[in-house]
DNA sequence: CGTCATTCGATTGTGCGCAATACAGTTGTG
DNA sequence: CACAACTGTATTGCGCACAATCGAATGACG
């Protein structure tokens, strides 16, 4: 009976990558409770935040890398919360454009502080931070080509 | 109108995170089908392979850090696809163990090679894939702290 | 021996994440 | 204009992930 050490748990990249990433996603539901935002929803916020103007959805699942049938369901959560608007752009009935309402760009000073308070609790110095993003981003390019 | 340059998507490290993770699971099931297996089913594959006995529930969870909710219907898919058996700990009748059947340890040698073809797939040197893990090992045991 | 807190797992309900599919609207081509 | 190909979004179905809750089994304590 062969051993198979290359599939042992904790040599892998695999597993901390997925509980690292649910153990931040935790840490975020915990800063956003009050918010009424899940953590998609505010990664979702911050992409519209950051544009200042209407967003298709398409144009939000190449930012986020999801597709229609996540963003789908969650921008409708978004609207029956009043945080955005959605309508079809006049110029492509194809499209849908996603608009902040006035109470979805309020939500952003409540959460200006979310960053810091998380960089807190994940108590990394900023070099680490900055090396473990460039990394992660460089294996993201990596993936892309494969 | 305030500007909140630390909401910036790109500047995080939530974000790469949660998209390196997807990507890398994207790539996960691809190596896997044919066996079946999600990435989470081989996952817990993995802990079962290595523990070489029947595991509890709660040890699963321990190791995978997931809970029940998430754990009894993956174990019952794993049970009816015929990989894995569940039965009550005669000790302690709370308890369920989970036992791989033949067929379910016969599947490790055909995923054998999975953690070697993804590392291809991600094309980082040893050292990266090295580094990389334990800052986000790090990353976790800072986090279970808060 | 009762009983009371704890442990273990299952269940329920909500929200992603994604493949596959459907379909309306748009564009290209002759 | 006719019509085929393409685009952008929505829908469906399945499988996680997790909070909240429940109920059975256990163990500690008086």
């Amino acid at each position: 009976m062969p051993d198979f050490p290359q599939l042992a748990l904790d040599q892998q990249l695999c597993f901390p990558l997925y509980a690292a990433t649910r153990a931040v996603t935790k840490q975020y539901a915990a800063l956003l409770t009050g918010t009424g935002l899940t953590y998609p929803q505010y990664l979702v916020m911050l992409v519209l935040w950051e544009a200042g103007e209407p967003v298709t959805v398409s144009a939000l699942g190449n930012r986020l890398r999801l597709d229609s049938g996540t963003l789908t369901p969650l921008l409708k959560r978004l609207e029956l919360a009043g945080r955005v608007e959605r309508r079809r752009d006049a110029e492509d009935e194809r499209r849908v454009l996603i608009e902040l309402t006035a109470a979805g760009r309020a939500l952003r000073e409540q959460v200006a502080d979310v960053p810091l308070r998380l960089a807190s609790a994940m108590d990394l110095d900023r070099s680490s931070v900055v090396s473990l993003r460039d990394e992660l981003n460089v294996l993201i390019a990596h993936l892309d080509d494969a």
